[in-house]
RNA sequence: GCCUUGGUGGCGGAACUGGUAGACGCGCUGGAUUCAAAAUCCAGUUCUUUCGGGAGUGUGGGUUCGAUUCCCACCCAAGGUACCA
């Protein structure tokens, strides 16, 4: 009987949603596992093969676990708020809950069809209320929260407020807005409720603050820095500018350290720990201040705040560089200089920031007229603005070391400041020099002769002791803006009280978002939101109420702005443990059982998005006890991106003709893309097809090369633009689930990006029918196919197995072990083959063999596993069966030759019997010493030798 | 520039702590089966060779009896990041 790929995988499709095989329970005598993969957005283009490769993965180790006897939670669901389904719905009018409503239902279909063990039961899609609802409850819990930095967590704001009533804010640390006034206990209790909020605002976990933003008047929205290119729109080309809007931020900042700290707890790859170490970015340094020499003595003094990392390098500076937005620059302009500085300032305002840091090479700044005053030589030094100096960094001003900094010392070249040379025995006539580890500080009054550490630690305490600076910690790291002038994102459960925020009382979530005509912004610049007639809160009521306007003191205006795409991904893991809970996010049984992601498996390009607020909310959750874990994944795997390999034809220029690609040389073409379907495996193209695909084809002439017209190849992303994706479904179509599940792993590791080929799939397939066949005989012992449904099948041969069986299954079984635990799929695939090719040579009929064979192929290939164990005459699912256990002893041989060569020039065999015991075999070692001192004249210093294993002589 | 990862046949890729490099698959070559094809099966396939061998894991050194593996320098590719003071 044939290998009948689509009614086996039909059948054990069906048999799983049926029996809920693979439905997780949150009570369990078995240990638990959590594996997760990250949740797609649903677009409209549908799966490509590049999707399912971290899915599969994912899927075998989880069935691994269930094998091994985990209760194994392995969820899916939907990020469904998105930018895409809005677009379409301004070009379509179409709302986007249905445009995501059908996108989710092709991905079902697509995923259901490559077998996967998700608990379909526990699915949640961001989109949908009753999942947002959490995530506005999570934006509440962050605004009633402060961080406390003396006990380094988050903590409710009511123990501000108890702090502030006692002493005032001048003993509390907190993660704060740097321009928070002081006040004392008996200031607070004057204030008025309004002026109290305003003050709580500044401590909140989220804020609001004026932030500077990308605006974009055409779109009438806010753009990220990546969707600006050359300061207008990447959409559309329209100008960009920078502008200070009112925003919700979160406080991210004040988790800096523990984002950092925490990294070092968690197994993720390297590669991703560096670029979250990066983008956190902390360095250490001082903060110190210089006075603003003043001409007029009725001013108050103004000071100047620097960070440096080089401290020590404080009797270096010649000039102070602010950035041209600081605060200070209209202020300590003077007036001969006050038509070129704004006319420099408005210059740099038009640039963006990404263009500006673009912009390396050209120096340029404005001397300001102004001076400070330097704090040990009391010497005046010149104030200058430029825009190598960012207003986002630090203090937005620097201190200009310019013998001690490149860029200090172009800058210095460019406008002939002078370069006094604080280094020992440095030239430093042609560059500056930064080597920290070869510093002596010179000319530097108390730090002649000092080291760099030594000079740095000194002067942090000098600077103390005059009241001009500290030693300090600076992050790189920004708080992270959340507002979105979008319509399809969580609505904020936030309405305005004489404009100040107040959050929607928790029993009313959700606050669900309301129908709008169209999904721009409206007339007057507001976000989409404002489009909505009903869109205000009747706090009596406790309800949206239709229309502002009716005679009602207690109807308030709801925020018009949406959450940004990141924030029903921070918590959507946590919300899988007791998806369909409304009375609280989770439940406390179920997050206790669950605890966290023991494997998270998805793409890098998450870095330093989705995987550090996730983090930081994680870490929130955790510090107002919502969660016992701190992090919320202990291993994660980046998988590789699975790349297309477009087909290029080349017109010649000018014409309508087509030089195949051995030919492109002898005339002058352009490169098209086609579709990659219409193209073979030898690169042979469908001329036929390739007409009826695009009009623009249909006339063509094609120049051929024997006959064929040959496509050039490039590896690039997948993408609709480039015409090279391709789609599960057809693979599925020919070859079925499992040879597609199988061939995704085989192609290479899975942290490594890799061409899609179709190629090799004929191998994998093949293997397939291999093991098909070395299974069938026994069932065609059976004149007919064994009944339906789980009973009644008659158990096959009992034959005992040979050695020579027993050594090929457990050779297979560690290899397959071990391969597994460590991620490395790809190898499995041949293990795999090379044990059905042996099984078969060696006549293998023994169901001591072939079952377990089977529950080891089952997480690879789970549909044809399933259809074997049936046949074998199981009535239960393969999924719980236990994983067979590996016995070394099938593996020992009798005795084995092992090479060992000396000198690189002659070759010995040791002879060791495998079973015998470590003393024997370090007796036969020694002996065999013996015969190579004789045989060389020489021993080697020491001989390891491990059973089963090639003898080590180790140096 | 900095950080990270990698570089092995015609191709994708194996090789665990240093121990017979190239498993497994694709492709290719030859053969069997077939009227023929598909499918299937068998054999061969790193390069080179005067058939004894010789060379060989990006390049050049080093450690070692022995290096794809460890150390140093360099080259190349991919990814991340950047006037970060």
């Amino acid at each position: 009987m044939n290998y009948d790929f689509r009614q086996i995988e039909d059948k054990w499709q069906k048999y799983w949603a049926k029996n809920k095989t693979f439905k997780a329970s949150n009570t369990s005598d078995k240990p638990k596992f959590y594996a997760l993969s990250m949740f797609p957005y649903p677009s409209g283009a549908g799966l490509h093969v590049g999707h399912p490769l971290g899915y599969i993965a994912t899927d075998i180790y989880s069935r691994y676990k269930r094998h091994k006897g985990f209760n194994v939670l392995h969820p899916m669901g939907y990020d469904s708020f998105g930018l895409p389904a809005e677009q379409y719905a301004i070009q379509t009018g179409q709302h986007p809950a249905i445009t995501t409503e059908n996108n989710i239902k092709r991905y079902r279909e697509q995923l259901d069809q490559l077998g996967f063990s998700f608990d379909w039961d526990r699915e949640v899609r961001t989109s949908n209320p009753q999942y947002y609802k959490w995530t506005q409850w999570i934006f509440i819990q962050l605004f009633n929260s402060w961080y406390n930095k003396k006990s380094d967590k988050a903590e409710d704001i009511s123990t501000l407020v108890a702090l502030f009533e006692k002493a005032g804010n001048s003993k509390v640390e907190a993660a704060c807005d740097d321009d928070t006034p002081a006040f004392t206990a008996e200031d607070w209790s004057g204030f008025s409720e309004k002026e109290k909020q305003e003050i709580l605002l500044k401590y909140r976990l989220t804020y609001l603050a004026d932030t500077e933003v990308n605006w974009c008047p055409a779109l009438g929205t806010v753009l990220a820095n990546d969707e600006i290119v050359n300061g207008v729109s990447e959409r559309g080309g329209h100008p960009v500018i920078r502008k200070k809007m009112t925003q919700w931020s979160m406080r991210i900042t004040a988790y800096a350290q523990r984002l950092l700290d925490g990294l070092d707890k968690i197994d993720w790859p390297q590669p991703l720990k560096d670029s979250q170490t990066n983008w956190i970015g902390r360095s250490e340094g001082a903060s110190v201040t210089f006075n603003v020499i003043s001409s007029d003595s009725e001013k108050s003094q103004d000071t100047i705040e620097v960070f440096t990392t080089r401290p020590d390098t404080i009797f270096g500076v010649s000039f102070m560089t602010l950035a041209p937005e600081h605060d200070l620059v209209a202020k300590i302009t003077t007036p001969e200089q006050k038509a070129e500085v704004d006319a420099y300032v408005e210059a740099t305002a038009k640039r963006s920031e990404r263009d500006r840091m673009a912009d390396v090479k050209t120096v340029s700044g404005v001397f300001t007229g102004a001076y400070a005053e330097h704090p040990f030589t009391k010497e005046s030094i010149p104030i200058w603005i430029g825009d190598y100096v960012l207003a986002s960094y630090g203090t937005g001003a620097v201190m200009a070391v310019p013998c001690g900094d490149q860029r200090d010392y172009d800058f210095a070249k460019y406008y002939n400041i002078p370069i006094p040379n604080i280094f020992e025995g440095i030239d430093i006539s042609e560059e500056a020099f930064a080597d920290k580890a070869t510093t002596i500080i010179a000319n530097s009054d108390f730090l002649n002769g000092l080291s760099y550490k030594e000079a740095t630690k000194k002067v942090i305490s000098e600077l103390e002791k005059i009241g001009h600076g500290v030693g300090k910690v600076n992050y790189r790291l920004r708080d992270a803006v959340f507002s979105r002038q979008r319509y399809w994102g969580e609505p904020f459960p936030v309405y305005y009280v004489d404009g100040m925020p107040q959050m929607i009382d928790e029993q009313h979530l959700p606050l669900e978002l309301p129908e709008v005509e169209k999904y721009l912004p409206t007339e007057t610049g507001e976000p989409p939101l404002g489009n909505a007639t009903h869109w205000a809160w009747d706090v009596e009521q406790c309800t949206v109420v239709s229309n502002q306007l009716i005679d009602n003191k207690k109807v308030f205006p709801l925020e018009l702005n949406t959450m940004p795409g990141w924030a029903g991904s921070s918590q959507y893991f946590n919300r899988y443990m007791d998806p369909r809970n409304e009375e609280a996010i989770f439940s406390k049984e179920a997050i206790d059982y669950w605890q966290d992601v023991d494997l998270y498996i998805g793409g890098s390009e998450h870095a330093t998005g989705h995987l550090l607020y996730s983090r930081f909310w994680q870490k929130f959750m955790f510090d107002r006890g919502y969660v016992p874990k701190d992090e919320y994944a202990q291993k994660l795997i980046n998988q590789g991106m699975i790349t297309g390999t477009s087909a290029i034809v080349y017109r010649i220029s000018g014409t309508n003709k087509y030089a195949s690609y051995g030919l492109k040389d002898e005339y002058t073409t352009e490169e098209l893309r086609v579709d990659v379907n219409l193209v073979n495996v030898s690169n042979e193209l469908d001329v036929e097809a390739l007409r009826d695909w695009q009009p623009e084809y249909q006339e063509a002439d094609f120049i051929l090369e024997d006959g064929k017209y040959i496509v050039g190849r490039e590896v690039e992303k997948m993408s609709k633009r480039w015409y090279n994706v391709v789609n599960p479904d057809a693979i599925c179509e020919e070859y079925g689930a499992d040879s597609l599940r199988l061939y995704e792993m085989f192609l290479g590791p899975l942290e490594q990006s890799k061409p899609w080929n179709t190629a090799g799939i004929t191998g994998v397939h093949s293997f397939l029918k291999k093991l098909w066949k070395l299974y069938s005989p026994l069932f065609d012992l059976d004149t007919e196919r064994p009944p339906a449904g789980r009973a009644g099948s008659r158990s096959v041969t009992e034959a005992e197995p040979t050695a020579e069986n027993l050594k090929t299954l457990h050779k297979t079984i560690k290899k397959v072990e071990e391969d597994i635990e460590n991620f490395s799929f790809n190898t499995s695939v041949s293990t795999f083959m090379i044990c059905v090719n042996e099984l078969t040579a060696q006549k293998c009929t023994s169901k001591s063999i072939l079952e377990p064979l089977a529950i080891l192929v089952s997480p690879y290939a789970p549909h044809i596993a399933e259809e074997l164990w049936e046949r074998l005459g199981h009535n239960e699912s393969i999924a719980e069966a236990p994983f067979p256990k590996f016995e070394e002893k099938y593996l020992v041989e009798s005795s084995k030759e092992y090479p060992i060569s000396f000198n690189g020039k002659m070759r010995f065999k040791l002879e060791l019997p495998l079973d015998m015991g470590k003393d024997e075999i370090e007796a036969a070692v020694m002996a065999h010493e013996k015969t190579q001192e004789q045989l060389q004249g020489r021993t080697p210093k020491k001989v390891i030798v491990v059973p089963g294993k090639i003898v080590n002589i180790v140096g």
